[in-house]
DNA sequence: GGAAACCTGCAAAGGACCTGACCGCGACTT
DNA sequence: AAGTCGCGGTCAGGTCCTTTGCAGGTTTCC
């Protein structure tokens, strides 16, 4: 019950692929060489997951990947290939892939990764107006290629005001987010991290603002 | 004439294994169960193949398995089995095999499976990310030509931070990796081991820097 | 106007990290 | 057997960042 884009010239293996991935209940999207690809999936925030050939008629599949990438399209990305060759598998890393899978492959083990990294997520998107993205694995958050880092208590704090987009998140239980331990005393000290927080999101050019409601608490808009 | 190393409990299996192997010209490292591959097998960069039995009195194959790997073990691991599921057969691949066989098994083909997969060295073999190359068999690090040698817990703590390129592997992950053993007290002696790693990407003038990502870990960009 | 809630700038304190040096141990050499 | 060397691990001191809280200004609501 996720979307997937798949980008697979071969008919016979795209019919399979497709097939399957309905079968297990996933919604697919397909295209059928790079720039449609590009075209279809680069602005679609919905996709869970992104799996594409590396062997593409018009294009290399990680160009491709390179290519989504820097239209913000933050889903986790699966690599299908012919070649076994070990410095494709690790060119396919460097741009930006999250899995491979080296053809000829079967169908289940295709459908087991592509439902991990489904639920991995990766990255937690917070996708509004602009996308900003929270990046987990680097503590950091990026917008449209600039990106800025966060402090651990910071990013807990962030984590959990994005958590629930557009909602308003109660002081309590920003505090409750960021201070997992149940310490913290001065109440004060979270404007501080607001503070932080707010030239942050500026710093990345975000067009999400962290907006306070007077006598509640925070929501990102 | 490639060094396996095999895990196996049932005693009867383990010796026909055993046996079959040195028959063929290999050397073998055995252990009992689980704890033990991991304390025999994590630092040994020198075996060429993991045969791991999933059903292991004290851990599942799976779990040693991924412990393996996230101390910088980079053998192919095959995994022997008397389950036949299919989903058993795929936990094994996400876990990080590289080859499986269901119980009960002709020994020939066990030899001829490990034999591939020792000729065909390993899936991930090399990790790079940019122009660096990892060299596991040599313990080396090359950018460009020039080349310097790592001791072996730093390339252990290396490979554990280039494995995700670009995201930040926490100081506990990177401890585990560089101790497999479970040792390690003093803190301060990661810093040490990053430091070292540090001038030697400076060495080879690695455009990756070994970043370091306050509180929570270390990355490399 | 006044109080509460919030923002801002700043600075102290403590922790995390870096650096350079040191020492013990085992392997290898002589 | 003694010496040498590389590796693993530790230590002390310094630096820098994070955290935290204060003090005072500003906004909002009654």
């Amino acid at each position: 019950m996720a979307k997937v884009a798949l980008c697979e010239d071969d008919p016979s293996i795209r019919r399979i692929v497709v097939e399957g991935l309905r079968h297990a209940g996933h919604e697919v999207v397909t295209a059928h060489d790079g720039r449609e690809a590009v075209t279809l999936f680069a602005g679609d925030d919905t996709i869970a997951v992104v799996v594409l050939d590396i062997g593409l008629p018009d294009a290399d599949g990680r160009d491709v990947c390179l290519a989504l990438r820097s239209a913000g399209q933050v889903a986790p990305v699966l690599f299908l290939t012919a070649l076994g060759a070990v410095h494709d598998r690790l060119a396919g890393f460097s741009a930006g892939a999250d899995d491979y899978l080296p053809k000829p492959f079967d169908l289940k083990e295709l459908l087991a990764r592509v439902e991990a990294l489904a639920r991995r997520g990766r990255l937690v998107t917070v996708s509004s107006a602009g996308d900003l993205v929270l990046d987990p694995a680097r503590h950091a958050i990026a917008c449209e290629g600039r990106e800025a880092a966060l402090t651990p208590t910071e990013f807990r704090m962030l984590a959990a005001i994005t958590s629930r987009p557009g909602e308003v998140v109660r002081r309590r239980a920003v505090v409750a987010a960021a201070w997992p331990d149940g310490a913290m005393v001065n109440e004060n000290t979270v404007d501080s991290y607001v503070r932080r927080i707010r030239a942050k999101l500026a710093d990345v050019g975000s067009p999400l603002h962290l907006h306070t409601v007077r006598g509640v608490g925070f929501s990102l808009r």
